[in-house]
DNA sequence: TTATACCCCGGTTCTCCACTGGGGTTTGTT
DNA sequence: AACAAACCCCAGTGGAGAACCGGGGTATAA
């Protein structure tokens, strides 16, 4: 369970979707890379990623591009973590169960430390981050008044 | 912030200190390892870092070995895992300021994972662990009976 | 003096991240 | 039909870190 910068820009083009999504047209990797400042030919093989993980649509040939495959409120930052991260086990965790009592103490420690982190990307949907955006960009406007 | 095989060595390794702090002898590399299934010229080098940190301290020569540099209830797991993982800052947190809302935004979520991740850490100290043990010790020999 | 411990430094193999690049395929437009 | 715009797949690279192994040095008790 990483917060690695893979992880990152595949919520910001996400975000970058649900922004655009009530248009419904596609947007293109190119635009979403230079506004999100992300190295483009990278960004293509994380949206590979999140398609094939059943986040996003895509739409081949001219006009082309990548559309939300549902609905922003119905996409947590769990799922795109998961996704993008793979269901990382570093730790040895899974394999290799504990032989000493010791181990199985610790191992307990590590899983409440997963779940609570699982919880609070659990509570949050792309809906919440584009709230978020729209609050603080409002807020930017404010101040530059 | 990982949860690695470093940082559950480090974990063990305090544990069996912690398990042994009344006596307050020095306890071997070499024992702990084997009794906690650790290769022990690997545990070695986490114990340097240990000592480096100030949670534990070291007597050299023949009768040497590790001690808990504190009491047990005065070390939480997130010095241990702070001082092994040495403040790793992936996904480009700190460096590199958020150019755009977008990342900002995502900035703060991490942020806000990392703090609950935190504070998990921060309420178990060396002490908990050791009780967890000894309940869990207990229990056992319940089931065998 | 010797055996027992820690101490320090270095190297190895592996995996993953964060990219870059080449060439192929689908599709709308002219 | 030709073309360009997009996605698609695959491959490689450089660096970092994890998880080790090993050698040789140094302090200390017996």
């Amino acid at each position: 369970m990483e917060l690695s910068c893979k992880s990152e820009y595949a919520m910001l083009a996400l975000l970058a979707l649900a922004n655009h999504y009530t248009q419904g047209e596609p947007r293109q990797i190119r635009q979403i890379a230079t506004e999100q400042q992300i190295p483009d030919r990278y960004l293509e093989q994380l949206l590979a990623t999140l398609r094939r993980g059943g986040l996003v649509r895509s739409e081949r040939g001219a006009k082309g591009g990548y559309l939300l495959a549902r609905e922003p409120w119905k996409v947590t930052l769990l799922e795109i973590v998961e996704c993008i991260e793979g269901l990382k086990t570093r730790s040895s965790a899974t394999k290799s169960s504990p032989k000493t009592i010791e181990s199985a103490i610790v191992r307990e420690i590590w899983q409440e430390v997963r779940q609570t982190t699982h919880s609070v990307l659990q509570k949050y949907t792309l809906q919440d981050l584009k709230e978020q955006r729209d609050a603080k960009q409002q807020l930017n406007i404010m101040y530059y008044i």
